[in-house]
DNA sequence: GCATGTTATGCAATATTATGCTGTTTTATT
DNA sequence: AATAAAACAGCATAATATTGCATAACATGC
């Protein structure tokens, strides 16, 4: 294995767990820790990670968690986050709503990137307030404790008021026939205006939410344009999903 | 574990809970307190935190303080704060500006006490939220980024729809003929709206920003109710003030 | 093909760091 | 003042880092 590839590796990792251990990856590659070591030592110098003792760490390393609650799964959704990144371009206006996974997309968003972020998500708005480049612009209302994010007539009737570009809309439940749903009445509502707020639609989702279903409907799959998962695109968990003019990533 | 991920890990649980007990993070990383102790030794010297017997309490509040800008005087905010919740009762509806003495303030708030608050500033919206009983909306907009409240038009529209019982209104300068001014065009345009938008206008200052003088003036002395300062209300200081028909505390 | 220099890698010896444990001192509280 | 908890200092151990060196792989010019 080259040396190039055991760095891409290994920024890889970083990126994607935030940290990374000298054994671990030595142990992974086939190769000693000395030349981990080393690499990580280059890789530090050209700042491209932090190295600490025992491994490294990425350079923007915070996990700032306003509830301190475990996040479920958090290597699943750091992966659909990556991918979701893909889809952001330069100058684009972003919507995104609550959720882990999307707490994770905009941690990665990267600071020289020009762009407009629409959330009525707080843990959201304090991560994107640390991107120099981005203009964050808060959608307000009563703010629901447990999900943290806006809710209710002044929200929604913000969200009538523009129409963005793209819009990653974290998902709790999604059905192939039955579409995407919710158990919180007011975050549904929430999520249908958002909707209507955007020109596409990305459904970030770990890979086991497919096929749950809860309460109240928010709308049909085909109203979504990228479903992201931590799968690989042409896994057979995705077949329902297929020939439904939804791009799968 | 990385040593980086239990500081980490550290300064999380100080900025959800204000205040942690050395055993307690030693029991959920299994690790023994002697190391959380040396950990919470080292934060101390970097400024993190501060350290204290049994465990570690947050700088300011706002520790997540992603300019890294040092928080002034904050034992003479804490004092303010104090004095500012006595004006507080059971069932009222506030409206909190931004600023380190108002997030003082709201994280002092009881948890027990019956509140609606407004607020356009994100920090103190996220300590707001971990108050049970206390209803949290949040003035929405374009958020700025060094001061981390939304400004613009859409903030002060919704601002004008509300007429709150009080208003604790940030104070960056305070003058006895002057009245109150700010440096920032977007900030002084929200501190007005704030102040049509509430009966009451509390002006909680530390004494050294009295007699000073901003750019942009905000209102005149009169059109606040309140001056909260950390001195005692006969101090000379403040003699400025009195046969003002404000109320000194 | 061959000599030479460079780079990458692994290994061993040594140094440094991290951590837990013990015993003692300090601090907060009753 | 008595007491229990916490802080501290010092030590032992294990993990990690550093250094220097030997070897192997590779490229380059002849």
């Amino acid at each position: 294995m080259l040396k190039e590839e055991r760095h891409q590796f290994i920024l890889n990792e970083v990126r994607v767990h935030n940290r990374v251990l000298l054994t671990d990856i030595a142990d992974l590659l086939h190769v000693s820790v000395d030349t981990i070591r080393r690499d990580i030592k280059e890789l530090h110098q050209s700042e491209k990670l932090k190295k600490v003792h025992g491994g490294a760490v990425s350079l923007g390393f915070n996990n700032y968690n306003p509830t301190g609650k475990k996040i479920y799964s958090q290597e699943k959704k750091a992966q659909i986050a990556e991918k979701g990144l893909s889809l952001i371009k330069e100058g684009q206006v972003v919507l995104l709503s609550g959720g882990t996974t999307n707490l994770e997309l905009a941690r990665r968003i990267p600071s020289k990137i020009k762009l407009t972020c629409f959330t009525p998500s707080l843990p959201i708005a304090v991560q994107l307030l640390t991107k120099s480049n981005v203009e964050v612009i808060f959608i307000g209302g009563r703010m629901s404790k447990d999900s943290q994010i806006a809710v209710g007539g002044s929200a929604i009737n913000m969200l009538s008021e523009i129409k963005v570009d793209i819009c990653f809309l974290g998902t709790n439940s999604i059905h192939p026939t039955e579409g995407l749903t919710e158990f919180d009445w007011e975050i549904v509502q929430m999520k249908k205006a958002m909707i209507h707020s955007s020109r596409k639609i990305v459904s970030p989702s770990i890979s086991e939410k497919i096929g749950s279903l809860q309460r109240y409907k928010i709308c049909a799959v085909e109203e979504i344009d990228f479903l992201i998962t931590e799968l690989e695109p042409w896994d057979a968990k995705l077949d329902a999903f297929r020939n439904m003019n939804i791009q799968l990533l």
